[in-house]
DNA sequence: TAAGATAAGTGGTTAATAGTGGGTTAATTT
DNA sequence: AAATTAACCCACTATTAACCACTTATCTTA
């Protein structure tokens, strides 16, 4: 089954002394009927946090079940993609305090570029999230590949 | 399935101090018995805003969903088209505002061409689309492969 | 064709919500 | 027990969304 969440659209918000993060009302809307505010915190894939309501990320932790840790790519994608993950909740103003591991990794100083991704929400130093934008350009061979897949 | 919307024609408004623009009303009206005015507005491919009825685009995002996220390619396409899509709806009077951001993308000041294109309606910055129409001639051999595919 | 009625386009005001900052108390940790 | 962290509360400001009003255009019907 594929995801019930919808995340799009792109949002600047600063992170506070306390290092609380807001999240945009149009994306917190969808947690509050169906998670009850919890969700899951982790390390991106690029340099930046991932954020899953919990609902999917319980799926998503089935999906790693299935790998077995015999193989080492397995055990250290595991590893990564599970030691970074925290379980939080948003307080009463829809916001949560992103972990201290996870400012670092995603170099974060004041400003935070806060992006929905379909199933997860990403949370970007918006330099960084700027210079991939130039430089990250999908080359044309990639693009005949994924015509193959998705027809849009 | 082929698309059930069928807009067309060509329209030139304004857009307010607020930022406002009004859907020409025989475009508007496929949305209010089919959508419940909500409607998609996106960065589209050529300098313009892309809106899509919400219909259409949740077709688009079913595709978008099969696309995992551990494909490099993958991450930065699924990044680059969900971030600038806006979820909005129109107001009592058949407005919505445009995001700041697709104003500046789609380089709009004061006046907008707002023309159909059967599934989508865009928005142009009336110069620009004046300039298109002059450069974008398309020439015999393309014309030729559009044929094998399409019999109008 | 003229007059009235209806719909469409535009503008502004008010009320509600969202984003941000900080303080106080309770809970953990060391 | 002290220190740090987390939860909770309150408050200010700016932005956004809902509402109301007016003008212009279009349609209808006498």
């Amino acid at each position: 089954m594929s995801s019930q969440y919808t995340f799009t659209g792109q949002f600047t918000f600063s992170i506070d002394s306390k290092n609380r993060i807001n999240i945009p009302a149009p994306l917190r809307k969808q947690f509050l009927t169906k998670d009850k505010k919890t969700f899951v915190v982790t390390r991106g894939i690029d340099q930046c946090a991932w954020i899953y309501p919990i609902n999917e990320w319980n799926f998503i932790q089935n999906e790693l079940k299935q790998l077995s840790s015999l193989s080492k790519t397995n055990r250290i994608f595991l590893r990564n993609h599970l030691r970074h993950a925290n379980i939080l909740k948003f307080d009463s103003q829809g916001r949560f305090v992103l972990p201290q591991s996870l400012i670092d990794y995603s170099a974060i100083k004041k400003d935070v570029t806060i992006i929905g991704v379909l199933n997860k929400i990403e949370i970007w130093n918006p330099n960084f999230l700027r210079k991939i934008d130039q430089s990250d350009e999908i080359d044309d061979q990639s693009y005949e590949e994924l015509s193959e897949r998705v027809n849009i």
